[in-house]
RNA sequence: GGUGCCAUCGCCAAGUGGUAAGGCCAAGGUCUGCAAAACCUUUACCCCCAGUUCGAAUCUGGGUGGCACCUCCA
């Protein structure tokens, strides 16, 4: 697989460091309200790289945190006057509703920053020994200029962050570039021991700790949204390499940013989605087909009319799933003809197409493409009496990729008695050619919520999604 | 001020040197008791100008237009 890799600007052939073996750390949501639609992109891209990964045959380690103690986890808590380990209990619960809802898998670890302390406590020590960071008045701070690379990240040297900066003076910092580590405690916040006092971790120390924690000193994948380049991911460097001396992380993903009509989402503009309002309206399995069919480092527009062009797209490739199943019904043991030897040679091809776009730095767009292809290919297929061989193997192909991208999560075809009785009745009606009555009963059905097909080989049905 | 990214059919979107995937929408046709779905057909000189090349949407230079990061915002 290449892999885009932000540290070197580059495409670059994916070797990971055990062999078989890949470790991703993916940067999670801050647990203070409902996760929004931007958060959703990159849980959603990475999940899928997860998948791919898997389907190759990597056994896949993927972390991802919860941020559970920040200054908006504080603010929020005492606005709603609970505290922030409750505010953050509620909100990891919601985080697993609605991504479960977008079809994002549970990672294999989901550490939270207030339980790795410790190992927070021990990098900074270590980071204070090699003269990279130094504590003041119960704080302790990242001293920026003494870490030769800092910049690598984000392609830019110390100068020009420093005459962009827009940051606040502190008296106490030696420069204004440096960072915190720990954060002396203020009246009424959470604080944990520490050899400077009672404080709690800045905000990037908690991702060095947890990733190599997890998945050790060096490892494979590091993803996260592009703002999060800087600083947050260039401070982890900084943090790591200075405590351990060795490489961080090979490869860095970066996924590009969702806008409404252009704009960047904001909340003072109003133009702010959760995943939790867009389920109000809209399964949000139509949000990840959404996300999927651009790649992953565009920017990309979010709007109503995009998500509805999506759920037709997805409802298209539900009913090609569907009429393989109805195909089966009818399907003959014996040697594929012609059409169906050609069937099976164009899921050979969308098949090696969908794998060579995925292994190119992700290109899910194009992938889906060639998913369609087999698609369009499928709906050729006569109503009935196909050779099972056929079936099966556009079935078995088609499957393996919506898999891949984690798609087609629902059941359609299963049909309630009630239902099968209507479609039985539906059935004589028909053939006594009572097309009043047949008529009466498919409006029945599909008032229902089912779609109903009449075809060569009988009545199709499924679940409208 | 520094650093990057982007501009392809009405809408969305792949394609990074060899003559434009795919989805949505639309029109016409086929099939159907009617419908639905599906299938077939139709719809792009790739923002502009100049250059490199046998050949450029793809490379170079210059425009124009849009966006982002340098703020604990994915």
């Amino acid at each position: 697989m290449r892999i885009y890799n932000s540290k070197t600007r580059k495409k670059e052939e994916f070797i990971p460091v055990h062999e078989g073996k890949v470790g991703i750390y993916a940067c999670g949501p801050t647990v203070y309200d409902y996760f929004h639609i931007g958060n959703a992109r990159p849980f959603i891209l990475f999940d899928v790289l997860r998948r791919y990964l898997e389907s190759v045959g990597y056994d896949v380690t993927f972390v991802q945190n919860f941020t559970d103690i920040d200054d908006k986890m504080i603010t929020r808590a005492n606005e709603e006057g609970i505290t922030v380990k409750e505010l953050a209990e509620r909100y990891i619960k919601e985080y697993f509703i609605d991504a479960k809802n977008l079809g994002i898998r549970p990672a294999t670890v989901h550490p939270r920053a207030t339980e790795h302390i410790s190992q927070i406590i021990a990098i900074i020590e270590k980071l204070i020994e090699n003269k990279l960071a130094y504590a003041k008045k119960g704080n302790v701070y990242y001293r920026v200029h003494a870490f030769k690379d800092y910049g690598h990240l984000c392609g830019q040297n110390l100068e020009d962050l420093e005459s962009g900066a827009r940051i606040d003076v502190n008296e106490q910092k030696e420069n204004p570039m440096d960072f915190a580590l720990w954060k002396a405690q203020k009246p009424g916040e959470p604080a944990w021991d520490s050899p400077w006092g009672p404080g709690r971790p800045g905000w990037h120390i908690e991702c060095s700790a947890m990733s190599m924690e997890y998945l050790g000193e060096t490892f494979d994948i590091h993803t996260g949204g592009k703002d999060l380049l800087f600083p947050h991911h260039e401070n982890e460097i900084a943090q790591s390499e200075g405590a351990t001396g060795k490489p961080y992380v090979n490869y860095w993903m970066h996924n590009g940013f969702i806008n409404i009509d252009n704009e960047k989402m904001s909340k003072s503009q109003g133009n702010f989605f959760t995943v939790r309002d867009i389920a109000a309206e809209y399964d949000l399995e139509n949000v990840r087909m959404f996300m999927l069919s651009s790649h992953y480092r565009s920017p990309v527009n979010f709007s109503r009319e995009l998500i509805a062009q999506a759920a037709s797209a997805l409802e298209r490739l539900y009913g090609a799933r569907d009429q393989l199943s109805f195909l089966q019904k009818t399907a003959e043991n014996r040697e594929p003809n012609q059409a169906e030897i050609t069937l099976m040679q164009e899921a050979d091809k969308a098949q090696e197409k969908f794998n060579a776009a995925m292994a190119d730095d992700l290109n899910t767009a194009d992938a889906i493409g060639a998913l369609f292809e087999l698609v369009r290919e499928i709906f050729k297929l006569p109503q009935a009496g196909v050779s099972k061989a056929a079936l099966d193997k556009a079935q078995q192909t088609m499957l393996r990729m919506t898999d891949v991208l984690g798609l087609l999560l629902k059941k359609t075809d299963e049909i309630p008695q009630e239902i099968s009785d209507m479609l039985a009745e539906r059935e004589t009606a028909r053939k006594e050619k009572n097309w009043k009555r047949s008529d009466e009963l498919r409006d029945a059905v599909q008032a229902a919520g089912y779609i109903l097909e009449d075809t060569a080989a009988g009545q199709k049905v499924r679940k409208s999604v």
